[in-house]
RNA sequence: CGGGAUGUGGCGCAGGUUGGUAGCGCGUCCGCUUUGGGAGCGGAAGGUCGCAGGUUCAAAUCCUGUCAUCCCGACCA
């Protein structure tokens, strides 16, 4: 039984200084957490007791579809990482320190490659496959600014699990039952979730998908459709037009170059161009009618520094988040002035495809020396565009995509916008935000091949495994809870998690309360309940109360001055509902009201 | 990385322009009272004012540097 008199705990009566979030403001509060360092936290015996609850469901789960628990150091030798690449790949984010002898080690954000090894180590034949490992484990990532407390720390617990299996059909199969795993946890969890398709990032491999909670803090934007589709506004496919007729695209007339002064902004040069150079048609010239080229900097985990030209409709603008995922693990940068200075024939401002990509021709020696250039799917064959005529002033109109240009390539990375058609035409997007919870990929034999993880099929071949990883950030569904099960008083717990499932508050100075209370408590943790007593005999009442409202346990029983009239008073946390009954039937209620809500 | 702000007992803050005994609320401890909504009265403990230099008879306060923390941004060519 726990006892607010001897309970390691102190509640805040205010908010802490640099809580934003309700989430974090209420875990330090009530005494669940406290800051060691920036996204770093230490924890206290109740947020424990939730935190123990939440990787037992995590567990049970995991458990269920056949995945097996082990435990790895977080304490790891740089050699394993060097050997995929992600030594480097992971950059500034990645905690490195070295051993007395100078030995670089690091402090692992994810595991793929130790439970790589541990499988080639171990197992040779496809006779052992399929197999599922996974862990409970704290993660290091140094992250550029962790922020809302444990929503993104950096320190953190993660169960990550990996999957081994000879074909991609057993990858689906194992894929789809930690999919379903995932499923039941948030469920059980009482967390909604979206599933997004996502971008795989620095994991790499080929099919990915996030878990979302839906939250107007999440950093995470997605996207939606009234048909189902879901994703992440990073891994969001645009939906192409259809290309244009090609006779009238053959109609089309020559491109002309006109002197537009002092139009170096997509906006200004609509102005111009309406004031100036009117449309035949009648309709007025729009941002959509022009094509604009962003100048970005690549940097390469090498170091190297390449300028690459992107060209979108003028009415959109860059998302760097998608341009970042599809750059990996390229870092993006705007360019220096000193990257331009490489590059004399760009004209901030008046850039155009003519000096850019395949449209530059090539160097003496048959080399390319032009800068990479791609266009946005909105720029299809036949289309005809106002772009820069690569002269300070001047634009050209009527330069069409195809005849008059080509790219290295499509890039998908121009603003993903609220009423965007979904991909798979299944209506407009709607835009919204979400804390990413979960995260599965199918990574494929990335990491198998680079750590040569192979067995030997039926036919006495080596065959290399293919592998996924699925992640459950434990820590940071704690957050999410809290950020859901909590309202102006406190903390509110869903019984599941809750540190304890009943709070005894003792009120008053009468010594029969106390007794009672206590007779109470025990018939409650008798019947398999787990109990909290506040028996702090000094405490005055409304000091309780508000302790009980914000610890969050979710079922209160005041006994009181009602016991003198053979009463005692049951309240929900959630809903603040109270009902009075007799002491006796008041513990039978509770026991029934909490099994109920736990299985 | 860029911008803004802030570092003063465990927590939340004032004081700083005008240099001169370090203050308030909460929490903690002792005593008495109180006991269904963060209670009252009396007493007490607890702080090298982020750090380092400097100016000065004297620095929390002024100057220089430095470190740290929090928030916002990371882009329209």
């Amino acid at each position: 039984m726990l006892r607010m008199s001897s309970l390691f705990v102190r509640t805040l009566r205010e908010d802490p200084a640099d809580a934003e979030v309700a989430s974090h403001k209420w875990l330090v509060r009530a005494g669940y957490i406290r800051r060691a360092a920036p996204g770093i936290y230490t924890w206290l015996p109740l947020g424990l007791r939730v935190l123990a609850k939440v990787e037992a469901v995590v567990r049970e789960e995991m458990d269920a579809i056949g995945a097996q628990e082990v435990h790895f150091p977080a304490l790891l030798p740089r050699e394993p990482y060097e050997a995929t690449g992600r030594w480097t790949e992971y950059g500034p984010n990645l905690f490195r320190l070295q051993d007395r002898r100078g030995n670089d080690m690091l402090l692992a954000p994810t595991h793929e490659e130790m439970f790589t090894l541990l499988v080639g180590d171990t197992y040779s034949s496809y006779k052992e496959l399929p197999l599922t490992l996974y862990q409970i484990q704290t993660k290091y990532r140094d992250e550029a600014r962790p922020r809302a407390g444990l929503l993104r720390g950096r320190e953190f617990i993660m169960k990550d699990a990996y999957s081994f299996d000879l074909d991609d059909t057993g990858l689906e199969k194992s894929y789809m039952a930690q999919r379903g795993a995932y499923q039941r946890i948030f469920d059980r969890l009482g967390l909604e979730y979206v599933i997004v398709t996502a971008t795989s990032g620095a994991m790499g491999g080929s099919r990915s998908e996030e878990f979302l909670f839906p939250c107007d803090i999440g950093e995470d934007t997605f996207v939606r459709s009234p048909g189902g589709y879901a994703a992440n506004v990073e891994a969001v496919a645009t939906l192409p037009p259809p290309p244009p007729d090609p006779a009238a695209v053959a109609a089309l007339p020559p491109a002309v170059v006109h002197d537009t002064p002092n139009t170096p902004t997509i906006e200004t040069l609509v102005d111009v161009a309406n004031a100036e150079h009117p449309r035949d048609d009648g309709r007025a010239w729009t941002a959509a009618d022009t094509l604009k080229n962003v100048v970005v900097t690549y940097v390469h985990p090498g170091g190297e520094r390449e300028l690459v030209v992107i060209g979108m409709p003028g009415d959109r603008q860059l998302d760097l988040k998608r341009l970042e995922a599809v750059a990996f693990p390229a870092e993006v940068e705007q360019a220096t002035e000193d990257d331009l200075k490489a590059h004399p024939e760009l004209v901030p401002g008046y850039i155009g495809p003519e000096v850019l990509g395949p449209n530059a021709g090539q160097g003496e020696d048959g080399e390319r020396t032009s800068v990479r250039y791609y266009l946005d799917p909105r720029v299809v064959d036949g289309t005809a565009w106002v772009t820069g005529a690569n002269e300070p002033g001047r634009h050209v109109f009527g330069l069409v995509a195809g005849r008059d240009f080509t790219a290295d390539g499509v890039l998908d990375v121009a603003e993903v916008r609220e009423g965007d058609p979904a991909p798979d035409g299944s209506g407009p997007l709607e835009l919204a935000r979400g804390i990413e919870i979960g995260h599965i990929f199918a990574l494929g034999q990335k990491y198998a091949k680079a750590l040569d993880l192979k067995v030997l099929d039926a036919n006495g071949k080596a065959v290399t495994v293919t592998m996924g990883s699925y992640g459950v950030g434990v820590t940071r569904v704690l957050a999410c809870i809290a950020e859901k099960y909590s309202d102006d008083a406190g903390l509110a717990w869903p019984v599941q998690v809750a540190p304890a499932h009943v709070h005894v508050v003792a009120t008053g100075k009468d010594q029969a309360v106390f007794d009672e209370a206590e007779r109470l408590a025990a018939a409650l943790e008798d019947a398999g309940l787990e109990v909290l007593i506040d028996d702090r005999p000094k405490t005055s009442p409304g000091v309780k109360f508000a302790d009980s409202e914000i610890l969050g346990v979710p079922y209160v029983l005041v006994v009181g001055r009602g016991l003198a009239q053979g009463v005692v008073e049951v309240r929900t946390r959630a809903t603040g509902e109270r009902v009075e009954l007799a002491p006796d039937a008041a513990v039978a209620h509770l026991t029934e009201t909490v099994r109920s809500a736990l299985s």
